[in-house]
DNA sequence: ATGAAAGCGCTAACAT
DNA sequence: ATGTTAGCGCTTTCAT
C-alpha cells in the first residue's frame, strides 16, 4: 500500500519494477513482446502501488479511438433508458466508453452537452427522441469527418443520418382502429407535445384512422402539456378536461405513461375500463403488463433499436443516402385487457 | 469553418488571433487581464474554428479538481433515479463533472466500475444502495487522502463515512402498525432479497410491530427473489404463492414495485383492494399516486437526500466520526386509498 | 526484449 | 497585458 497524497504514475511504477515506463505501458495493454519475468515484476509492482492508469493522459495521448454519447430529451423515462440499455450493452462488450446526457427537451440545454461531449473527444453521437430542431446541431458534428451520427425514435429529413424508428403512422392507425373495430364510436387522443417527426406520425396515423370511419372532429386530438407537468400528470389532467363535458368509448394516448395517468382520471370520474371506456397506450413500458387492468399497447424493439443504433454510428465506413439510411423496426400491437368488445 | 479532419487546438487558435497560447488560455478562463480588444479577437478565431477545449489535456494538467461519481445497483429503479436527480442537479450548480455507473448488485461490477472511475480521476463518491459486502472497496479509495467516499440509502459499520438515510425500522414499524391499526388480522410483508441494511431494518421493524400486536409467525415474511426477476414480476409471483394457502387481509412490501405486481396478483385471484385486503408499499414512487387505488407508502425525501450526499461528499475538510456520520432525514407516511378500516 | 525521448493539448509560473 | 516555457502521465517511434 502506499500512502502518499498522490495516486501513482507509470514512471513510478516502472521505478519499483527496475524497468523503463514504456515497458509497464506495454505490460499493461498485453503485449506479447514482454518477457514472462518482467512482466510479472511490472504486475507485482502496479498491484503494490494500487496503480491505475490516468486515463485523461491515455485519451490524451491516443487520438484514435472510439468513444459514444447518447442524447436523450429524459433520463428518467423508461422507454428511452431501455434504448439506451441496448446501446449500453453493445458498447460494454466493444469495450467503448459512452456518456449518456440529459436535453430536458431544450435546444439550449443540446447545444451546452454536445459541446461537453465535444469537448471529452465524444465521436460517436446517437440522438434519440430529441425535437426536429436539432437537425443543425447535427449537420455541425458532422463537418468534422471523424464524428459519426445517428438517431434512434427520431427521423432525418436531410437524407444523411441513419435513423432507426418503428412505423409510428401505422402503428397508431392500426392502434386507432382496433378501437373503432371493437365498436368504440367517441373516440379520443390524447398526445405529448409535438416536438418531434415520430410524435407527428402518430397523431397522422390516428387522425386518418378516424377519417376512414368517419370519427373525426378536431377537438378529438388532445394535447397534453407534459413538458412542464411529469407525464402522468398530464395525463390525469387532459383526460379530466375531456371528462368534464364528454363521456368517450374510447381513449387512445401517446405513451403509456399519459394513459396511467389518464387511467387516474376515468377511475375518478366512476369510469371502469374497458366496461365503459376501451383504453390503448404506445411504448410498453413494464408496468403496463402489471397495471389493472392489464394496458393494451404498441410495443416497441427498444433494446433493439438500442443495438442497432450502436451499430450504424459505429460502422465508420458506411456512407448513408436518403435510400438507405432510414431502418424501420418491427413493432408489435399487443391487446391486453383494457380493451373490449362493444359491438352489438 | 473549419474542413481539417482533425478538431482545432489552442494553437491553432492562437495562430489565427495572432497571440500566444496562454492568452487563448486566459480568454476561455474569463480572466480580467485580456485587452477587451484581444479577447474580440480570441473569440472570433475560436467561434471560426469551432474550438472547443480539450478536456483531457486540460484534466491531465489541472490535477486540483473535484469529480463525483455516483454507483447505483440498478440504472432503471426511479428510487435511485430520484436521489441522483438531486445530485447532478447540484454538480450542475457548482460545475461538478458527475459519472453514473450500474453495480447490478454484483460486487464484481462493483469493482469493475470503481476502478474505471479511478482512471478517470474521480474524486468523490457515492454509493447509493449498494449491498453491505463493499466497504472494503470504500475503505481502499480512502487510502487516497484525496478521495472522499458519501453514503445514500445506506449504512456505515466502520464509524468513518457519512451517510444519508431515513429511520428505517421507524418507518417499517408504523407503517405495518397502520395495517394492523386498520383492523388487520392477517398480514404478511413481501421483501427483496436481503443484500443491505436499509432492507434489514426494514424487516425488522416489521416484525417488532407484528411481534408487539401477536401478530408475528416466521412464514409471514416473504423473501421476493428481484435480483433475477424484475421487481414487478418478482412481486407477482410472491403474492401468488401467498394467495395458493392464504387469504390475508393486509399486506407489505419493502418497495413500491414489488407492491405494484402484488396488486395484480390479487386482482387475479378477485381480491379488491382495500375492500378485500390492505396494502402499503415503500419508497413513495411517482406512480403510487395514480394507481388505482392509489398507494399508501412511505416517502423518502430522495432529492434531498441526493443534494445532503453532494454536501457531504464535496466538503473536503470535515472529518467523521461515529458520532457525526450518520444523517437521518424526515421520512413521511402517506395515507392513501389502498388501507381501509376494517375494525367492527 | 527493453530503454530513451518526443509529443498529445493544455495551464501556470515566470519573464517581459 | 501578453509571451515563453515547462510539464501533467501516457504511448509510440526509434535505438539498442
Amino acid at each position: 500500500m502506499n500512502d502518499k497524497t498522490k495516486p501513482a504514475t507509470i514512471k513510478e511504477v516502472a521505478q519499483l519494477a527496475g524497468v523503463a515506463p514504456s515497458t509497464v505501458s506495454l505490460v499493461l495493454n498485453n503485449s506479447d513482446k514482454v518477457r514472462e519475468g518482467t512482466r510479472q515484476k511490472v504486475l507485482q509492482a502496479v498491484k503494490k502501488l494500487n496503480y491505475v492508469p490516468n486515463n485523461f493522459a491515455v485519451s490524451l495521448r491516443q487520438s484514435h479511438y472510439i468513444c459514444l454519447g447518447a442524447l436523450v430529451p429524459d433520463l428518467y423515462n423508461p422507454f428511452y433508458l431501455e434504448i439506451i440499455k441496448g446501446l449500453r450493452e453493445q458498447c460494454n462488450m466493444a469495450g467503448y466508453p459512452i456518456y449518456v446526457v440529459e436535453t430536458k427537451n431544450s435546444l439550449e440545454e443540446e447545444k451546452k452537452q454536445i459541446s461537453y461531449l465535444r469537448s471529452i473527444k465524444v465521436n460517436s453521437y446517437v440522438f434519440i427522441g430529441t425535437g426536429d430542431d436539432d437537425e443543425d446541431l447535427a449537420q455541425n458534428l458532422l463537418a468534422n469527418p471523424n464524428n459519426r451520427v445517428c438517431y434512434a425514435d427520431k427521423y432525418d429529413s436531410t437524407g444523411t443520418i441513419p435513423h432507426v424508428v418503428i412505423d409510428n403512422y401505422r402503428a397508431a392507425f392500426d392502434a386507432m382502429e382496433c378501437l373503432i373495430h371493437h365498436g368504440c364510436d367517441n373516440i379520443y387522443y390524447i398526445t405529448q407535445k409535438i416536438m418531434s417527426t415520430p410524435v407527428v406520425k402518430r397523431m397522422d396515423g390516428v387522425i386518418d384512422a378516424m377519417k376512414k370511419h368517419g370519427l373525426y372532429q378536431e377537438n378529438k386530438i388532445v394535447i397534453a402539456n407534459d413538458v412542464l407537468l411529469g407525464k402522468l400528470e398530464s395525463g390525469y389532467y387532459a383526460m379530466n378536461s375531456i371528462l368534464a363535458q364528454d363521456r368517450p368509448t374510447g381513449v387512445m394516448a401517446s405513451s403509456d405513461y399519459l394513459a396511467i395517468g389518464m387511467k387516474r382520471a376515468l377511475s375518478e370520474h366512476g369510469l371502469k375500463i374497458p366496461d365503459d371506456i376501451s383504453m390503448i397506450g404506445f411504448d410498453n413500458i413494464d408496468i403496463s403488463r402489471f397495471t389493472v387492468p392489464s394496458l393494451t399497447t404498441v410495443n416497441q424493439p427498444r433494446e433493439q433499436m438500442g443495438a442497432l443504433a450502436f451499430s450504424l454510428v459505429t460502422d465508420r465506413d458506411a456512407i448513408f443516402t436518403p435510400a438507405n439510411n432510414c431502418f424501420v423496426l418491427r413493432h408489435d400491437f399487443i391487446i391486453r385487457e383494457s380493451v373490449q368488445n362493444r359491438n352489438t
